[in-house]
Formats: structure tokens, sequence, C-alpha cells
DNA sequence: GCCC
DNA sequence: CAGTACG
DNA sequence: GGGCCGTTACTG
């Protein structure tokens, strides 16, 4: 046969080119895949609780919109439905056993499916920008509810929480129909009970956040390391801000990151060593770039507390001890 | 909107 | 009574 | 096509 007869021949080195040619446009293939599974794994992963966050949002707005109360209720049911899925939302997409699951059906199976595949989903978005989002925070304020907070919107043209606690000190909620004088006292007392609690956070709702941020910021690889600090990593049940620790002998790349963090709403301060950032959530993140040789001592210090670090710092001090956040040193 |  | 908010 | 939480709790 002719093939057996060329394998036993001495090749000439055309041959061996050609050869080596191939081999290595296949490893280049391999690597090219490789290279492309490893980016897609990096790529930004959707958590089922950023979903359901979504669809409760959705149920919100709708609510304002003066939507049917049951479409409502169905995205809140699918958004709990979401949250508390065992199984991985990427596989159930990609498999397209969704719909399959019982509280979604062909609407919402749709919707979710855009959001995991493009991170993005229209419906919402349009949604998002059809209404102001003081109305939204209203939601908040005991005793307000969807219907009376469209009334108050339509009839006195009025976004902010801000702006209706002005009204209610002018008297103007009296008159709308079905508003009287207690519903307007209430909804002051309301608003000053939101007011007390704004800034305060709950461990977990600010820990998934910081997690969600950390994972970010590695994917970048930007920093050598990063580091919830903080209340947060001191596991307070109620912090006030976000506070995150990175090494790394470039900062600018991970300032450069985390402003570009999607989940970020709006910048307060770009600095070398320190940047601070107003997530969507509402919560403020901070991000601290130190070296490498510093992080531990920047970690112990970042993590605080103010009290125990001076009491910290007086004990070494004792000891002959000089401790900062850079680092330490005999005195 | 979802389910029966 | 009806409409609205709540847990 | 028709139901979807409640001997709710409160306000107007």
């Amino acid at each position: 046969m002719f093939h057996i007869e060329i394998r036993q021949k001495n090749r000439p080195l055309v041959f061996y080119k050609e050869r080596l040619y191939l081999i290595l446009s296949f490893l280049f293939f391999l690597w090219y895949n490789v290279l492309k599974i490893l980016c897609a794994k990096g790529k930004y992963k959707m958590h089922k609780k950023e979903i359901a966050n979504i669809l409760n949002d959705i149920g919100l707005l709708l609510e304002l919109k003066g939507e049917n109360p049951f479409k409502s209720r169905a995205y809140y049911n699918a958004a709990r439905t979401i949250e508390l899925l065992d199984e991985d939302i990427e596989i159930l997409v990609k498999e397209d056993r969704l719909k399959d699951i019982k509280g979604i059906g062909e609407a919402i199976n749709k919707k979710i499916t855009e959001l995991v595949l493009t991170g993005k989903m229209k419906y919402y978005e349009d949604l998002k920008a059809s209404i102001p989002e003081g109305l939204v925070e209203m939601l908040k304020i005991p005793g307000l509810g969807p219907k009376k907070i469209k009334t108050i919107y339509e009839k006195l043209n009025i976004t902010t929480i801000r702006e209706l606690e002005y009204a209610c000190i002018e008297n103007r909620l009296i008159d709308l129909a079905g508003f009287g004088e207690k519903t307007q006292k209430k909804i002051l007392e309301g608003i000053q009970f939101v007011k007390q609690f704004s800034g305060q956070h709950l461990y977990p709702e600010a820990y998934t956040e910081a997690l969600k941020l950390k994972e970010y910021l590695d994917m970048t690889k930007t920093a050598l390391v990063t580091k919830i600090a903080g209340s947060l990593r001191r596991k307070k049940e109620i912090v006030k801000d976000i506070d995150i620790l990175a090494a790394a002998s470039d900062s600018s790349k991970v300032m450069e990151a985390f402003v570009n963090y999607p989940g970020v709403k709006e910048v307060i301060a770009k600095g070398d060593t320190k940047t601070s950032v107003i997530l969507k959530s509402g919560i403020n993140a901070d991000l601290r770039v130190v070296t490498e040789k510093e992080f531990p001592y920047a970690l112990h210090h970042f993590t605080g507390s103010k009290e125990h670090n001076t009491a910290m710092r007086h004990r070494a001090k004792q000891m002959g001890i000089k401790m900062n956040e850079y680092g330490r040193q005999k005195m």
C-alpha cells in the first residue's frame, strides 16, 4: 500500500517542517482554548442573590407603576425561588431547565436567561430608568406603600424622601385623596425612623457585597492579594462600610479596576493609597493599597478596631516596640 | 406574571 | 365600607 | 379562563 511505503521511507526535511508546523498549530489551538476557558471562568459571574435581587426590584418597580399586583408577586415568588435554589443557576440556564422550576414560567425564564448569558436584562433596565430612584427608597418608610407613593409622585411631583419630608411639614399631604392627618404624621415619623438607620448595614448584606467585590478585584489580577478588613472582618453585626485591603506594586491599576467595578454607583475619592466609592446597594466601600511588605501590618491596622489599635500600640511601646500601619520596629 |  | 399596608 | 394570604389591621 502506498501510505505504508511512505512511512518506511526516510522523510525529507520538508516533511518534518510541515509536521512541526502542524504540531505547533495544534499546541497553539490547545493553548488558545485553555485560555478561552480560563477567561470565561474568570468572567464576572452572576450570583443567585443578584438575580433574586433584580427580580425583587422588578416586583417593586411594577408595584410603583401600578401594575397588576399579582404580576409583581409572581416576580417576588420567582426571586425567592431562585435565591433558595440549590443548583448552579448557570448550569440550569445552559441546560434550559429553568422553566421546569415551579414559579418560573415563559417570561421570567427568558429574562433570567438573558441576564445570566449577557449580564444584563433589557426589561429591567428600561423599567428602572422609567421610575425615579427616590420612589423606591420611599418604600422603606413604614406606612408608605406603592399606591400612596404613586399618588404622592403624580399629584405633588415629589421624587425624593427629602421633598416628601418638607411636604409633610407643610401639610401638603392631607389634601390628597385617601390621605389624612394621621397618615401624614405617620409618614413623617416613618421618615425619621428610616433616617435613624441610614448608613448602617447588616453583616450578611455587607459581607456578600464585599465578597463579590473581592472576587471581582481578584479576577482583574491587579493586586497580589486582597482581603476584607475593617469591622466586616471582625464580623460585627452592623457595619457602616466595606473595607478592602490590597497589596500591589502598582496601586494605580488596582484603583482603576476598583472604580470600574460594575457595582459602583459613585466615586467619592480616588488616590494612590485610598479610594472610596458608593456601591449601587448603597453601601460605602473603601479600598486601600499597600506594598507586599506592609500588608500584614496594614491588615492589622485596618481591621481595628480603633480602640484595639491604640491599646495594642500602647502595650507594644511598653515592650519597646513601635508599631503603625506600615510595620513595626524596635525603638 | 405563574399555575391548574 | 373600600383602599392600603403589613408580616 | 380564573385564582392568586388574611374571620389581618388601620385609615378615611
